[in-house]
DNA sequence: CTGGACATTGTCCTGTGGTACAGGGGAGGA
DNA sequence: TCCTCCCCTGTACCACAGGACAATGTCCAG
């Protein structure tokens, strides 16, 4: 895991290998190059003070962009993330929330902070769509429970843990499962029932 | 900064001490008094199958309270969300995971995992880093091929045949995918694969 | 009362998954 | 030339997955 920073001040660079040192620094967006896949940016450096959707798409494909802000502002956050970065924060954050920030992104999860987080609730819609549960009609109501446990990773012995019956029900129970939804094993399971 | 883990299970109770050890534990929802103010709990002590938002804003008042749910899915992610938890997650998650969750939550942030947040940006036509494939990062062309193979459900008989290669290459291959990504079999992989 | 469905459990077996230890060849960089 | 990494492969081993065959108890509808 390399990360890259593009930033121009010369206290904002300090401060942000406070939080990462080691980190390679350019200051021009133009200096980047494919192998930057981790990358924290001034936005600053963007050249123009909204954040432009399509620039923002274009500089995020194939790699992992922070977009650290100095007008920090829910719509500009919401642009950030909508556009495709992995994470958006104040540019002169702390360092070691910084830190927690790029180690976030670097294992895969996207950083939302709590202000744009609550935004984001408050237009939570009352009425989702329910995900697709079709493969539990021709099940029992134990036979879905192994199922949905064996499908989000867990071993015959853990599923007899967590459902306080022996490992040879549990494997009773996933025979039947299988039979049922025409899966040969496991792992076909887990992807029939995320499908 | 004082941890209490609600739970029941031994062993999850386990696997979270691994994550963070010296945590408070009770396996009663009833046994957690006032100076708990940092709670992580397993949506199964909950009671009933569905999450009830009334239950969690109780739960949620004065404390920050992060829900880790063996049932993983974004309808019940959001409305803990809404309902004031600080962070909703999969009750097995790898314990390195888990911690940076809990120290997210310390310093004040929420979590959100990258299919809520997806869910959560569904309105503004949202572009998140693709996630399907941040997995080859770590990953040689050929242990991407292997892994691609086994997310798919395939037997290592039928990868061997598929490549070319013979089943002790298709497990040599997997074995070090399974070490890069930290998974510990091809469920997980398929999961992580699909996330 | 009977039969069927569901849930649970036993022993036994085979094949697979995954790891350990070992090794060779090719390519590319220092 | 040497070293490292990638790709490939061998034997061996152990644990697990999954199936076969068998059984018991509970509940409920007919």
């Amino acid at each position: 895991m390399h990360w890259w920073f593009v930033v121009a001040d010369e206290a904002l660079k300090a401060r942000w290998l406070e939080a990462v040192s080691g980190a390679e620094i350019v200051s021009d967006l133009a200096e980047l190059g494919e192998e930057a896949r981790w990358v924290l940016l001034d936005a600053s450096l963007l050249g123009t003070g909204l954040l432009m959707p399509e620039r923002l798409a274009e500089l995020t494909q194939n790699r992992r962009l922070v977009l650290a802000d100095p007008l920090h502002q829910q719509e500009r956050g919401l642009t950030a993330l909508a556009s495709g970065c992995a994470g958006y924060c104040h540019a002169y954050t702390e360092p070691d929330a910084l830190r927690q920030i790029l180690e976030v992104v670097a294992s895969g999860e996207v950083w939302v902070g709590r202000e744009l987080l609550s935004r984001l609730l408050g237009g939570l819609n009352a009425n989702l769509p329910a995900p697709s549960e079709a493969w539990r009609e021709p099940l029992t109501e134990r036979e879905q429970a192994v199922a949905e446990c064996a499908a989000q990773g867990l071993v015959n012995k853990e599923i007899a843990s967590r459902l306080d019956i022996t490992v040879r029900t549990v494997k009773a129970h996933l025979s039947s499962v299988f039979a049922k939804l025409g899966v040969r094993d496991r792992v076909q399971l887990a992807l029939r029932l995320r499908a």
